[in-house]
DNA sequence: CCAATTTTAGGGACCGCTCCCATGAAACAG
DNA sequence: CTGTTTCATGGGAGCGGTCCCTAAAATTGG
C-alpha cells in the first residue's frame, strides 16, 4: 500500500496490483482473464487485492489490445413508436448475454443523419451493426463500408435489397394480403390503401399483397384509392379527407402501419363518419396502442421480440465466425392478423 | 503506396499516413486533431492522403490516450413506455451536439440488473451517467461509486434522495394536487388513488399532492381508497375490481401514471361501468396513447423533451468543469393538466 | 546581418492491457 | 539420477493514438 498512498485520483491498474504483490503484471492479467496457468494461491491473492482496492478493469485498454470493441451498433429511423423499442429491448437482451454493449442511434428518418451515425459506429469500431434504414435512404455506400471492412451487418424491417447480407423481415406480402382479404370477406368493396414511400421494400410488398388480394377476388384496383405517402404525419389528414370526399369514396382503408391507421381513424371520426360502419380501417404492426383506441384497431401483428432476437443471433453468428464462413440468410417471420372492432 | 500494398485487412493508422508522406506521426496527429502549428501544405497533403486511403480514426485508441471515453450512459428502468424513449431522444440530441456517444441500459425494474449495468458503465469508463432508478432500488452504493470516482451523475424522474447531485424532476406534488383538485371541482366526492411503490419519491409526492387537495377541500382521506402498488400490470385488475366492489365505491380514480390509468379504464369498462359517468379517471405523464384511447384520458403532462435536454445539460456542465466547481441544482419543471373526456 | 522569436516538425514516453516467448522450478518417466 | 514435460511466472512488444519536450527552420526586429 505504501506505493499507492500518495497517488490520488489515479485509477488502479493491473500494474498497481502486480507491484503490490511483487509479481508481474502478466500474472495479474492471467488471473483477471481467467487463464488457467496460474497457481491457485497467486490467483487468490490477486483476486483478494483486486477486491480490496476496488480494482476496475479498463475496457477501453482491453478493446485496444484485443482489437475488438465488444460493442454492437443499432441504427434505426426513430425510437418513438412502439415497434423499435420492442425490437431494441430484445436485441439488448441477447447482446448482454453475449457480453456486448449496444450503442443505439436514431436517424430521425434523415439520410444525412444515418450517414453520420454510420460513421460514428465505424469510428467506435463496433464489432457489428443491426440496421433499419430511413425512408430517404437510396444510396447505400455508407452501409456497404461495413461489408468492405469485414464488419458484420444485419438488416431488419427496412432492408437494403442491393446488399447481400443477413436480413430479418416479416412476410409483408402475406400479411397485407391477409388483411385485405379479411376486409373483402367482410363485405368491403372499395378498399383504399395508404402506402409508404416506394423506396422502402416494405411499402412495395404490402402494396403488392393488397393488389393480389383484390385480384384474387376480382376487384379491379383503382389507382385513385392508392396513395403513397412519406410518413409525415401532417399529410395523413389531407389524404384521408381526400379519400372521403371522393365521388365514389372507399368503404375501407388499409394503412401501411399502425400509427397511420390510428391517425386515419381520428380523421374519419372528425369527419362525422364512423369506423367501421362507414369505413373500416386496418393497420400493420400491432403497436401497443392499437388495442386501446376506439374502436380497437384490426392489424397485422409482427413478432417484435423474435425479430430482435433473430437479428441479434444472425449478427453474433457472423461475429464469431471467420468472414469466409458467413452465410446470408433472409429470415422471413410470420405475421398474424388480429381482428378487432375497426373492421 | 508500396508499403501498403502487401498489407491486407490492416486498418490504416496515422503511422501509415506518416510513412507514406515521409513525415512523423506526431505531425499527422497534429493535423488530425486540428492543432494549429502545422504548415498548410503539410496539412493538405495529410488530409488528402487520409481521404484517399479512407483513413478512419480509432476512437478506442484516442479514448485510451486521452483518458476520456466521450461516452455517456443512460440507466433507465424500462424503454417500452412512451415516457423514456422521448427523454432518451432528447438526451441523444444534446449528446450528439457535444460529440458524445450514448449507451443505454434498461434495468427492467430489477435492482440486480441496475447494479450490473452500472458496473458495465464503469468498465466502459463513461464520462458521465444519467439515471432513473428502478422501483426496487433501496441501496445506492452502485451509484455512489460514480460520485466517489468523480464521474458526473444526474438523476431524472426517479431520483435518489440521499445523494446530493443534480436532478431533474417535475413538480409531482403540484401536478397531483391540480389533477385531484380538478376532480373535486367537477363534483367528485370519493376519489381513490392508485399509488406507486413508496420507495420512489414520485409516488410519495404524488400521494401528498393528492392528500393536500383533499384536505384543502375538506374531504377526509379514506385509507380504503389509497392503494400502493408495485407497477406489476396484473395487479391493476385486482385493485380496480376491489375498489369498484367496495360498499362505498369511489367516483374517481387518480392513477400514478398513464399506463396504470389506461388499464384502469379498461377494467372499469369491462365491469360494465362507464368512464367518466360512473368513475372518472386521471393519469400522469400524457403518454402518446392517452389522447387516443376511449375516452381520451385526462392527465398531467410532463415536458419530456425539456427533461431530457435539461438532464443532458446538467451532465455536460459537470463533465466540462473540474469537480470542485460542480453545482448540485435540482431543476423542478412544471407539469400541465390536460383535461380530456375521462374526467 | 545576427540575435531573438515564432513556426514547423520529430522523438518518444505513455494510456492500461493482452499475449507471445523465454526461463526456471517442479514433476515425471525411464 | 538425469532427460523431458508441465506449470508458474516474468519480460516486453505491441494496440493506435496524444502530447510534452526538443530541435531545426523560418521569420522578425534592431
Amino acid at each position: 500500500m505504501i506505493y499507492l498512498i500518495y497517488m490520488k485520483n489515479h485509477q488502479i491498474t493491473i500494474f498497481d496490483l502486480a507491484r503490490e504483490l511483487n509479481i508481474s503484471k502478466s500474472t495479474v492479467s492471467r488471473v483477471l482473464t481467467g487463464h488457467p496457468n496460474v497457481h491457485p494461491d497467486t490467483r487468490k491473492r490477486v483476486l483478494d487485492l483486486a477486491e480490496k482496492l476496488d480494482y476496475q478493469r479498463n475496457m477501453i485498454a482491453i478493446q485496444l489490445a484485443t482489437q475488438q470493441s465488444k460493442t454492437i451498433g443499432i441504427i434505426i429511423p426513430e425510437i418513438l413508436s412502439s415497434y423499435f423499442p420492442h425490437v431494441i429491448a430484445a436485441i439488448q437482451e441477447e447482446a448482454r448475454n453475449e457480453g456486448y454493449n449496444v450503442i443505439i442511434s436514431q436517424s430521425n428518418e434523415s439520410y444525412e443523419t444515418e450517414v453520420t451515425n454510420a460513421k460514428v459506429m465505424l469510428d467506435n469500431r463496433v464489432d457489428g451493426v443491426i440496421v433499419s434504414i430511413t425512408k430517404e435512404t437510396l444510396n447505400f455506400d455508407h452501409l456497404k463500408v461495413f461489408q468492405k471492412k469485414g464488419i458484420p451487418i444485419v438488416f431488419f424491417n427496412r432492408v437494403c435489397n442491393e446488399m447481400v447480407v443477413p436480413k430479418v423481415i416479416v412476410d409483408d406480402y402475406e400479411g397485407a394480403f391477409g388483411a385485405v382479404e379479411h376486409l373483402i370477406l367482410s363485405g368491403r368493396k372499395r378498399i383504399a390503401h395508404l402506402s409508404g414511400p416506394s423506396s422502402l421494400a416494405i411499402s412495395v410488398k404490402r402494396l403488392n399483397g393488397y393488389l393480389a388480394a383484390l385480384k384474387k377476388h376480382n376487384i379491379p384496383a383503382d389507382p385513385e384509392l392508392i396513395i403513397s405517402y412519406d410518413f409525415s404525419k401532417e399529410k395523413i389528414a389531407i389524404y384521408v379527407n381526400h379519400l372521403i370526399n371522393l365521388a365514389n369514396p372507399p368503404d375501407a382503408i388499409f394503412a401501411i402501419n399502425d400509427p397511420t391507421a390510428i391517425d386515419t381513424i381520428q380523421i374519419i371520426k372528425k369527419n362525422g363518419l364512423s369506423v367501421p360502419e362507414d369505413i373500416a380501417v386496418v393497420g400493420f404492426s400491432d403497436d401497443y396502442v392499437s388495442a386501446l383506441i376506439e374502436p380497437p384497431l384490426t392489424t397485422v401483428a409482427q413478432p417484435v421480440r423474435e425479430i430482435g432476437i433473430t437479428a441479434a443471433q444472425l449478427l453474433f453468428d457472423q461475429i464469431k465466425k471467420d468472414s469466409s464462413q458467413w452465410k446470408t440468410p433472409v429470415k422471413v417471420l410470420k405475421t398474424k392478423l388480429i381482428i378487432r372492432k375497426s373492421s
